[in-house]
Parts: structure tokens; C-alpha cells; sequence
DNA sequence: GTCTATAGAGTGATAGAC
DNA sequence: GTCTATCACTCTATAGAC
């Protein structure tokens, strides 16, 4: 029997992505074991709570990736301005320029939002502060930087939609750029 | 045998409950007899198809409600203004003021998207060129009347999901004043 | 009898859990 | 792999309108 040593972390990654494709009802253990490489018995070991807890893993993930590469940007630069980019930059390649859809947004918007309420709202509570705050830090009124600041994160979450639904990466792309404006100007 | 009259038209509204609540792959066969109150049989008998044929008379159905009530407001009335703030009225008691997911927005997010490509890049398209023709009415160039056209619609399915994640619709409500604001100045 | 709407037992396949 | 539950779906049987 190969021992091929695989550790919890190593398989969120790709459960992520099977989650991500097809929502938490779609993401059937045929699919999970097909996507992670891993028999059932292997899947249970690691979580032993089944999709709930599979999905949790993925969702707090998900969460830490967040913090560490986008919104950390927003406050690490000593200039707010070329942490607002770099947030944008960010944005625009993890989500694929709208190939890859926010498992976060497919949460929210299903059935299963009651069931992770608290990690979806944390995400997208912590975006939207980190952005926020460095409007402020920017010279923005703090009223108007919160609104600007769901402006933005919803208008990405609708980009994301309408990128899907046209299939055309152009139209991610051309929305990024217009927020990115709009925050910056 | 109780003989109460349905038909398929009646049923429609029923099922598209189910399928915007659960999605494609949630939207059982046990959810949907509960949602629709009819057994197994009358719904087989409706759409032979099975859920194939439910999702596309579903997506049909949202479809023809927004060309008659959302889509046509922006040429019907004689002053464009006023077609457009008829749409942002429309939309909010849609939406239930952001209680209600956009059916057509789910559908674009999830694994199913491929199977109803067409539907759910026409609803879309249909939403923006009518909003952007409105645009050009109040005096914007062709090229700016898309661009926000696409940036209000793509708002809206934002605004959606982040007013779900939040769980308060104060968050959608201001979205749309905020992108009605954006349109009509 | 014919046609349409109804109900639901029963099918094999697959689900998630262990 | 094995378990039970549930999946989408089929089929037979029924009722009532013509």
C-alpha cells in the first residue's frame, strides 16, 4: 500500500475548489474524493465531521487567505493609495478575472447561508473594513468611505455574476478597473 | 380522488421558489413536491422533461416577468427618467428589498450555468441594453450609457448577495438608492 | 370510452456517514 | 467497503370532465 502523505491543509486547497465549482449540495463525495484525489475513508479521517466540517475548513481558508494577501495590503502600505491597488491587483488574479467565482458570494446567496452565517458575514465584514479604512486614510469622510467601500466589494461580487453569465473576462476586468477609479479619484 | 385543477402555468411560480431557494442541484424532488404541494405524478406530467424542463420554464417564466415589468418600464415611459426610476422601484419590491435572491444570478454562479448558458446570458443582456438605451434617452454617450449600465445592473446582483451575507436589507436598499443616484445624474 | 390531472408505490442509482 | 436514506424518475391506478 503506497503511503502517499497528505495533510489536512494540503487537502482544504482542493476541496476548496470542488466547493467552490459546485456549491456545498452540489459538492457530492464522488466529486470530493474525485477532486482531492482521496478515497471516502481518507476524506473522514481528515474530517471527521463530514461536508459541514469539510466546508467550514474551506471557508475559514478562505477567510486567512483574505486577510493575509488582500486586506493585509490595504493596511500594510505606508501609502493607502498603493494598498488600494494592490488590493485590486489582488482581486484580479485570485478570481481568475472572473473565470473563478467567490465561494464566499455562492454561500451567501444559497441555502446554506444559515448554516455558515458567521464566516460569511465575518468576510465580507473584514473586506469591507479594510477597504474603509484606507479610504479613510486617504482623505475620505468615514460615512462616505463605508459607502464607497460596499460599492466596491458588492460591485465585485456582481462582476463576478455578470462575468459568468457573458463568459468574458473583459467584462471583470473593465468593472475592477472603474471601482479602482471611482476609490482611488 | 380530490380533483383540484392545476396547471402548468400555476405550478411555475411554485417551482421557481424551489429553485431560487435551493438552486439547481438543491431543488429536489422532495422539495419540489412540498413547494408545490403536488405529487410526483403532476409534476412529471407538467414537464416530462423533469428537471431540465422545470429549470427552463422557471428561467422562461423570470425572464418574461422582467421584459413585462422591469425591462419595459425603461421604453415605455415618455420621459426616461422616469422609466428608470421605475425600474429601481420594480426591482426593490422584486428583490423583497435584497430578502429574495436573483434566481438568474444563482443560476450564473453555479456548476449549472452551462446547461442554461442562453438563458442566463439573454436575461442579463436583455436587463442592460434596455437600461443603456434609457441612458443614451437622458443624453449619455452610447459608450458611458454601458458602462453604467453594466456597473448598475452588476451592483444590483452585488448588492444581493452582500445584503444576504449581512442578513439586512438596509444594505440593499441603499445600494440601489446609490446606483439610482449614479443613473438618473 | 378518451383525456387530463392526480397520487404515490416502486425502480435502480447514488447520496453521505462510518 | 458497507450501511441506510434519499436521489431522479417510471409506472400503475385513480378521479372527474368531456
Amino acid at each position: 500500500m503506497a503511503r502517499i502523505v497528505a495533510e489536512r491543509e494540503d487537502v482544504v486547497p482542493l476541496l476548496a475548489e470542488v466547493f467552490r465549482t459546485y456549491g456545498f449540495e452540489g459538492a457530492s463525495l464522488a466529486r470530493i474524493t474525485e477532486g482531492t484525489k482521496l478515497g471516502k475513508g481518507s476524506i473522514y479521517h481528515f474530517f471527521p465531521g463530514g461536508k459541514e466540517e469539510m466546508a467550514e475548513a474551506v471557508l475559514a481558508h478562505v477567510d486567512a487567505w483574505f486577510k493575509r494577501n488582500v486586506f493585509e495590503s490595504l493596511s500594510a502600505h505606508a501609502d493607502p493609495h498603493e494598498g488600494i491597488n494592490a488590493m485590486f491587483d489582488e482581486v484580479g488574479r485570485y478570481f481568475r478575472s472572473g473565470r473563478r467565482v467567490c465561494l464566499v458570494g455562492v454561500f451567501a446567496l444559497g441555502n446554506e447561508r444559515d448554516r455558515f452565517a458567521a464566516r460569511v458575514r465575518d468576510y465580507f465584514a473584514a473586506w469591507i473594513d479594510a477597504l474603509a479604512a484606507a479610504l479613510v486614510r486617504i482623505g475620505r469622510e468615514p460615512k462616505e468611505a463605508a459607502a464607497l467601500s460596499h460599492e466596491v466589494v458588492g460591485g465585485i461580487q456582481g462582476a463576478l455574476v455578470l462575468a459568468r453569465a457573458f463568459d468574458r473576462t473583459d467584462v471583470f476586468e473593465e468593472t475592477l478597473q472603474r471601482l479602482r477609479k471611482r476609490a482611488l479619484g
